[in-house]
DNA sequence: CGAGATATATTCGATGCCGAGCATTCGATA
DNA sequence: TATCGAATGCTCGGCATCGAATATATCTCG
């Protein structure tokens, strides 16, 4: 409905929680870490009451009650409304209907690569190398795992991509790093000459800098592939 | 330095422009732009002007010259300080060093996918898999015209990354896809038996519904593996 | 040469996000 | 039984984000 609820993915977890049946904010949050949701749906308790905050004003769950249990704060007990189990559906038909384009921090990292010298980015991607194994071997020890509990892998999905995407990622920077090893990855001989001419204790030659980039920029003018 | 300003990777493609030259904040994004960075890095005016003001406060970048040109409002250009190439290194050091956990909408979907009935999901993950290869085509002819132009492949690392990215969903959907048609994803059957006999017009049966869960719950209690 | 479209360049306010902080209760331990 | 720490449950303020709005200059085309 709103567009505006659509942005944080934490507001769909929630709809989805109150479907299940009514609860207050602390055990929505409580509920998503026991399913391990925290791991697919970034969660944070401020967060986590804006959200509850703006759905109850666009009216796609209600306060089911407010109780008081002792002294301690009262809790808000929401269920979800007729309005937000249409909204839960529609929203999540969309997710699973059209990829959105998304900004990984790596892919990033990766358009500023030729910044770092050739060696340093090496030696990081090795780095990189690693740490993505080991992150792979834990994901999927923890999916063993929870398959050995007898949990249908249906209910898993998330790590199964997760792993998908981290295997991905890991193939995609060994290839990397090889072609940058033995050069046939296209530029690395104007890399290194670049940085062995023109940067000198992290400062650049200003000169050398506007050949290199007018060289370049020759490279991506005209008409953007029309 | 200030983990603060480490959050917006724009941030970082301005230092990396202003190493290049001193500019102002329009004529940044106007270069980020024809450098296809736009692609890379979320760019938006609002973030890039409150960006430039978060970079100056901590004096990574400085004013360079408060400009007029006629009547037109006043530009202020700007250039990097020594503390922000070094933190532009160490910034882009940590990103191609450290994966870091992301949380693509997908994912997310995916984990809330057994809402949604059967074969309402099998016709969206269709859907899915036709626009991914559409993307990717698009990606492929957008790279092959780039490098038709001369652009040397390690200055445009981002859409080969981004394409790898794209062929391993692709992949995956289409595994996935299958895997519930053919029945073999484990859960499938109880996955269609729920939306028989717990789901109508939307509206969940909550005896059933807390069996179900319960069920479930029980493969994922106790301690979470190790 | 006048009108509208496009390019230049920035500001603003509404909203969203986040993590630290606060206040209470319960359980274990000495 | 006094105390420390963990769990319960929420609030608050600061900062980030974003898109629309603003204002002028230049281009274009009949």
């Amino acid at each position: 409905m709103a567009p505006r609820t659509r942005n944080n993915p934490l507001a769909l977890a929630v709809l989805v929680q109150l479907w299940e049946r009514p609860m207050h904010p602390y055990e929505i949050s409580m509920t998503l870490r026991e399913r391990r949701k925290e791991e697919s749906v970034r969660l944070n308790f401020g967060s986590l009451y804006s959200v509850v905050e703006s759905l109850e004003k666009h009216g796609l769950i209600e306060a089911a009650s407010t109780e008081r249990d002792g002294n301690r704060p009262t809790r808000t007990v929401y269920r979800v409304t007729d309005a937000g189990v249409t909204e839960a559906i529609d929203w999540l038909t969309d997710l699973v209907r059209d990829p959105v384009k998304e900004f990984p921090q790596f892919e990033a990292a990766l358009s500023f690569l030729p910044v770092l010298a050739p060696d340093d980015a090496l030696r990081l991607l090795r780095i990189r190398t690693e740490a993505l194994r080991m992150n792979l071997t834990a994901n999927d020890a923890t999916r063993e795992a929870a398959r050995a509990q007898g949990l249908p892998e249906l209910f898993e999905l998330e790590g199964a991509y997760e792993a998908a995407m981290q295997r991905a990622e890991l193939a995609f920077v060994e290839d990397l790093t090889s072609r940058i090893v033995n050069g046939t990855l296209a530029g690395v001989d104007l890399w290194r000459q670049l940085h062995d001419t023109l940067v000198h204790d992290g400062r650049v030659d200003p000169d050398e800098m506007a050949k290199a980039v007018a060289e370049l920029e020759a490279a991506m003018g005209g008409p953007p592939a029309s």
